[in-house]
DNA sequence: ATAATGTTTTACAAAAATGTCAAACATTAA
DNA sequence: TTAATGTTTGACATTTTTGTAAAACATTAT
């Protein structure tokens, strides 16, 4: 009953994304997600109708999220380096509390026989793509495709935490330690990506 | 019937391994698998006796042969900047056939109540480790903490794969452009990695 | 107070997924 | 050939998961 008052239907959502984004439980059942939010699996329905719908509105929140956690960052009229720092900063911040975010939208589209998901807009990401060839221009950063540039930054960032349950055995870290390694790439990999 | 005849039972497994690993279809069912493979189901049940079983195989042979694969290439006896080209070349060729596996394995335990996956061979990483940080005593590579090397490493390898769904409709790339992309990225993580 | 509306639960129904069994079929060995 | 063994399938059973309906309960407005 604790979080419960911001309203059942909050708390269906939350729960539901706190399982599949943090916990990483991509085969939970509406049963499972009932029982960790406490209330009954026929809410669920109530709510959503199907499980599939509470899915669909799921995965929409989480396109948009990771669409408008972008744009805030490349909007930014900021010098580009300071943007970089701000947008390694909070992703990897959200990135710790879900890791498994983009796995989860992945394994949906990969699932579905058709999702429609947004289109990105573009006139943003030209404009972003534009910035980063002049930081090559201007010999800030590494000359290549900026679209590598993007790849490696979102790469260094989320991987790691993906991967974390096999990295914690492979190199045997405790939780604790393993964090901190995470904190520490914030600024590695603001080393790693420009000169 | 084409693939079919080094043994059914192979057929069932490579079948599972493709829609899991290659199509990232991870909530299919034993139907779907028998349909992919052009087999009844109840030959999955013959074979393997259940479909937990089965997946427990998959994810033995999965964690096996990522094991397998970088002791191949971490054994080898070259200098270390060939060894981290070839295993560059390896991982990222065996990642476009199967982009999925890692996240299939990070699924299953997350998933599971309780999964025992094996522990990794500790001397054979800790010399790997060894060398990472001579060559960066040797000022071949920036110095860092080497997991934070071998993090980097695997996830600017890995991850653009898993992505490559959202990737593609993001960066408007074609199948064949993107393809391109990652052979182009074999190169360009080397020259990340080395100073 | 009570009607109206919204929320939650219980009990049940339906569908989907998994598992079993016996019979049909194929292959090999005696 | 035919018994023995291994493979495959179809029909059925069980379990798991999802979905529905009606009643109980709560809240709000009149």
């Amino acid at each position: 009953m604790a979080i419960k008052d911001k309203g059942t239907e909050q708390l269906i959502k939350d729960t539901a994304k706190r399982i599949f984004f943090a916990e990483g439980k991509l085969h939970s059942t509406t049963q499972d997600i009932a029982n960790a939010a406490g209330v009954s699996r026929t809410l669920l329905h109530y709510y959503f109708r199907s499980k599939d719908q509470l899915i669909n509105i799921v995965f929409k929140d989480a396109m948009d999220e990771l669409g408008s956690r972008l744009d805030n960052v490349m909007d930014a009229d900021r010098p580009f380096k300071e943007k970089m720092e701000n947008l390694i900063d909070v992703f990897v911040t959200e990135a710790m509390a879900f890791p498994y975010q983009e796995t989860f939208l992945i394994t949906e589209i990969n699932s579905a026989n058709s999702v429609i998901y947004n289109e990105y807009k573009t006139a943003k990401l030209k404009s972003f793509l534009k910035q980063i060839e002049s930081e090559m221009v201007a010999g800030n950063i590494e000359t290549m495709n900026p679209i590598h540039f993007m790849m490696n930054l979102f790469s260094l960032m989320a991987y790691p935490l993906v991967m974390s349950p096999l990295y914690k055995q492979f190199f045997k870290l405790s939780d604790k330690a393993f964090k901190n390694l995470i904190i520490e790439r914030k600024k590695l990999i603001c080393k790693m990506i420009f000169k």
